[in-house]
DNA sequence: TATCCGATGTCAGTCACTGTCGTCAACTAG
DNA sequence: CTAGTTGACGACAGTGACTGACATCGGATA
């Protein structure tokens, strides 16, 4: 066994978002969430770049699932299919830790703060998407337009999911925000 | 005359855009700023909330010219109609300072704090406008996926603008990404 | 066994941001 | 004209986020 309990970075997520959930992001401090997870505030910006960043650590997981699903999706699939697949494969990794997202959004949700980090996060998104679809071929003003459009639905649905009811599949209701915009882009020729 | 020199919100900006533009944002203390605009950090917090805010104070006028585009669209005109009328507009409003707006897109551009400043900035305005739009009538979840889809693609081509050739026209450029959009959108119905 | 390494603690320091109070010109009521 | 009020600012002290430098020590390695 090490010098010190494992899984310090494990530890001071799981504090951070129980007291930010407890007293809020702004009366919490950084030495609260250390003294929590039995360390020091030292040691907290060694995992962890700034105060907000704790809540952002697993987003960074998403990013490989993204290039795998693009990359996998069908040779034929146009650009808003390969999207398609990229964010429905994100979708199924949150529908997983449903409880956790919503106790996580539940905080950022009160906090502008933390607002900005998730903004910036999904604009990463972004930005690997496009280049994900560039990498299929796609031109690159098409893939521009492709992911931010893609990662716009994307907010759409997360939003509607996370507020509803349990049963919903997140995967499903991209799928069905996509659907919305096609016929939307559709009334927009007519107009 | 009064007691002090008048505008000094106005110097405040015009300092800080110079030192952010001369050292970088990170290198440059609020002090630093007050000092050139001759007046104290104390006086520069009374003005704006945070060291970033002093590079976005102007997209609150958009705010105003959003919701007035939006209103005098034409009554039969479809959502995405009325967000090309924004988004036009505000356009348009840009259009004028370029010189200005590309000077503070190259500081912005090289921090990601500010990036994330100016993305709340654009959630802001995407959320006003899916407001506005409900106004005219649009069902909400219509609304809501008109104006981020808009503002996504208001996003590219402000890029497209700003890094193109001077006598590139926004409001033009804007339309252009929107017909993109909805050619993208027939393809993937057809995928 | 000697040495190195990696994760943490300790401590001092900078700077963004806030609360409070004092100052003084301009304005307003009488 | 006088007294009180207000608005914009300066001065000062304080908190907390974040950083750099150095010490510590269990474990891996030569």
């Amino acid at each position: 066994m090490g010098r010190w309990e494992p899984n310090a970075r494990g530890r001071l997520e799981e504090a951070a978002l129980e007291l930010y959930s407890e007293r809020g992001f702004e009366q919490t401090t950084v030495a609260q969430i250390a003294e929590r997870a039995g360390l020091t505030e030292r040691t907290y910006f060694r995992h962890f770049a700034d105060k907000r960043e704790v809540l952002f650590g697993f987003p960074g997981q998403l990013h490989a699932g993204i290039t795998e699903a693009v990359a996998s999706a069908p040779a034929d699939a146009s650009a808003l299919g390969a999207v398609e697949a990229a964010l429905t494969a994100m979708g199924a990794v949150l529908q997983e830790r449903r409880e956790k997202a919503r106790k996580r959004q539940a905080v950022i949700d009160e906090n502008p703060e933390l607002q900005e980090r998730e903004l910036i996060k999904m604009a990463t998104m972004a930005a690997l998407l496009t280049e994900t679809l560039r990498a299929r071929g796609i031109a690159d003003s098409a893939a521009a337009l492709a992911a931010e459009t893609g990662i716009a639905v994307f907010k759409v649905a997360f939003e509607r999911w996370i507020q509803g009811p349990d049963r919903l599949d997140l995967p499903t209701m991209i799928r069905e925000a996509l659907e919305e915009l096609q016929s939307l882009a559709a009334d927009y020729g007519t107009r």
